[in-house]
RNA sequence: GAGCCGGUAGCUCAGGGGUAGAGCAACGGCCUUUUAAGCCGUGGGUCGUGGGUUCGAUCCCCACCCGGCUCACCA
């Protein structure tokens, strides 16, 4: 027999057990909150001497004979309980005999200081709520250090719950970002936003290169795909007289997993109507100050171990200038590809795959530019081979009058003054087809019901998006998109596994 | 998809051609203010899976599975 196997079994003997002395833990439905173990701790002058009552997981046990020690934990804090055989009387005793690390319990108690100085509970009630059947991968913890716990980066995701029991941090980061997503509908709403929804499932896919999940739709007898992106029906909507919308949605892109990339995350995407690119900046700014102040409560965040200051703006960096500061190659590269094919060569990289002129230009970016932009930085002016849905440049019809913003070297948006040209939008589009065509499978169709909003017109609009997952990792100071996402995507198990 | 690294007790890890160890957790005993509680004792492992080499494999070889990192991919 298993270690683990037996635990089991002994746990729910002991269940069986407790039912025998008519305590029935899932009889329960409630046990009442008077006080948070946070809230003991920091008000224990007033509380002293007063009755609480507090359900929670016992996660340490230190037992001596007729009188007892426990932790327990209740919304990421702990306090200590004192349980005696004298106080609680023989039937509660014998309940508590039958209580594990792992356990749910109620107590019930007045709050005092043990002699070492700890802020404790002591016990005068005891009900076991559920009984936990395995062992648990709690770590012991003093002064701050951490001497176990559940490591195992598979086990963690792939039992978020004994992660989250665990892993303080876990349980922290994965907090932070959901209060990052919280301020930033809130930044929005007040800025008189409309949060919408949009289609999840769709005919054609837009707005983005990646290749979609595709499913079938059984009555309808059709082939729908999961959107990459929420553009096309926003877009839609700013059309239709809905100047200030964004959506905070799940896309789906059917490719590779990566440290930054998860096959499903969570993107914002907003559109402001009457707005260009440099009021989409100045927004950016200031949702990510918002944010910082209100999850971190601070405008500095320390990231990669650097502290950034979210109070200043951010820095503007024009694209080809910055390929020429931190590549070495000039803007005259980029004239034909056969130029920017040997300017490739000449840095050290192969020009094979390479067939656009734009493609190389974001190639030399993400290798040589992105690590370099460490403060927060604008990038502007991308090209218009990779930009199908970005308004033209004024100066230079091969540009668009768009940008990303970096962080700590890590994208984390993209954004432009959006084409509301009807006939441009369908040449552009037309062009993606012919690749789709071709073989490429990134490319998008042409969308007609979206053209055609466009026709009925579409005012000068800036348009948005954000990955929140990423936007999460940079701020929480997490190293992989998993350690924000609280079910990433893995491989399954063996079925008897 | 490629390369590298990893998978040993419930957890965290060590070990290494003669079929395995520690701490925590667990179980039994003692202990009525402990806190990495302590003391005494006990149990627990198809060493990721399947083949091969060998008298003998957890260790060496091959394949596969799962994960991590890097790269590719990701306008």
């Amino acid at each position: 027999m298993s270690a683990e196997g037996d635990v089991r079994s002994i746990r729910i003997r002991e269940l069986e057990q407790l039912r025998s002395l008519g305590h029935d833990p899932y009889a329960f439905e409630e046990y009442p909150t008077s006080h948070l173990p946070a809230e003991i701790h920091e008000r224990f002058s007033e509380l002293e001497g007063t009755v609480v009552s507090l359900p929670g997981r016992i996660t340490s046990l230190r037992e001596m004979g007729k009188a007892s020690f426990a932790d327990i934990t209740r919304d990421g804090a702990r306090i200590q309980v004192y349980i005696k055989k004298d106080d609680v009387g023989d039937p509660a005793w014998e309940i508590f005999k039958l209580v594990d690390i792992g356990d749910i319990v109620g107590v019930k108690g007045e709050v005092f200081k043990t002699r070492t100085g700890e802020t404790s509970i002591h016990v005068r009630e005891l009900a076991v709520l559920a009984k936990c059947f395995h062992a648990l991968p709690l770590g012991k913890e003093k002064e701050g250090q951490r001497w176990y716990g559940l490591a195992d980066v598979e086990e963690r995701y792939r039992r978020r719950y004994l992660d989250l029991i665990a892993n303080p941090t876990s349980r922290k980061l994965l907090i932070a970002r959901s209060r990052i997503v919280q301020e930033t509908r809130r930044y929005l709403d007040a800025r008189g936003f409309l949060e919408v929804e949009t289609p999840v499932l769709e005919h054609e896919v837009g707005g983005a290169a990646a290749r979609p999940f595709i499913t079938f739709h059984n009555a309808l007898e059709i082939e729908l795909k999961l959107r990459i992106s929420l553009e096309l029906h926003l877009k839609r909507l700013i059309v239709g007289g809905l100047d200030k919308v964004y959506e905070i949605g799940r896309v789906f892109r059917n490719e590779g997993i990566s440290t930054r990339h998860n096959p499903e995350f969570t993107l914002l995407e907003l559109y402001q109507a009457y707005a260009k690119m440099e009021d989409i900046q100045q927004l950016v700014e200031e949702l990510v100050r918002h944010v910082a102040v209100e999850v971190f409560d601070s405008e500095t965040i320390t990231v990669d171990g650097r502290a950034v200051d979210f109070s200043k703006p951010w820095h503007r960096i024009d694209l080809l200038e910055a390929i020429e500061r931190y590549a070495g190659v000039s803007p005259s590269a980029f004239d034909d590809l056969e130029s920017a094919k040997a300017a490739l060569e000449r840095v050290g990289i192969s020009s094979e795959d390479e067939d656009s002129v734009g493609g190389i230009i974001e190639k030399l970016l993400e290798r040589f530019v992105e690590p370099e932009l460490l403060e927060p930085t604008f990038v502007e002016n991308y090209p218009l081979e990779t930009s199908p849905l970005a308004k033209t440049h004024p100066a230079n019809p091969r540009l668009t009058r768009r940008f990303e913003g970096y962080i700590g070297g890590r994208e984390i948006c993209n954004a432009f003054s959006e084409l509301n040209d009807p006939i441009d939008q369908r040449t552009r589009m037309e062009r993606q087809a012919e690749m789709l065509a071709a073989g490429n499978e990134e490319a998008n169709p042409v969308d007609e019901d979206f053209l055609y909003a466009l026709e009925i017109g579409m005012p000068p609009t800036g348009g948005l998006g954000i990955g929140m997952d990423r936007l999460a990792m940079i701020l929480g100071g997490a190293d992989s998109i998993r350690d924000v996402i609280l079910f990433p995507t893995l491989r399954p198990l063996s079925p008897e596994e």
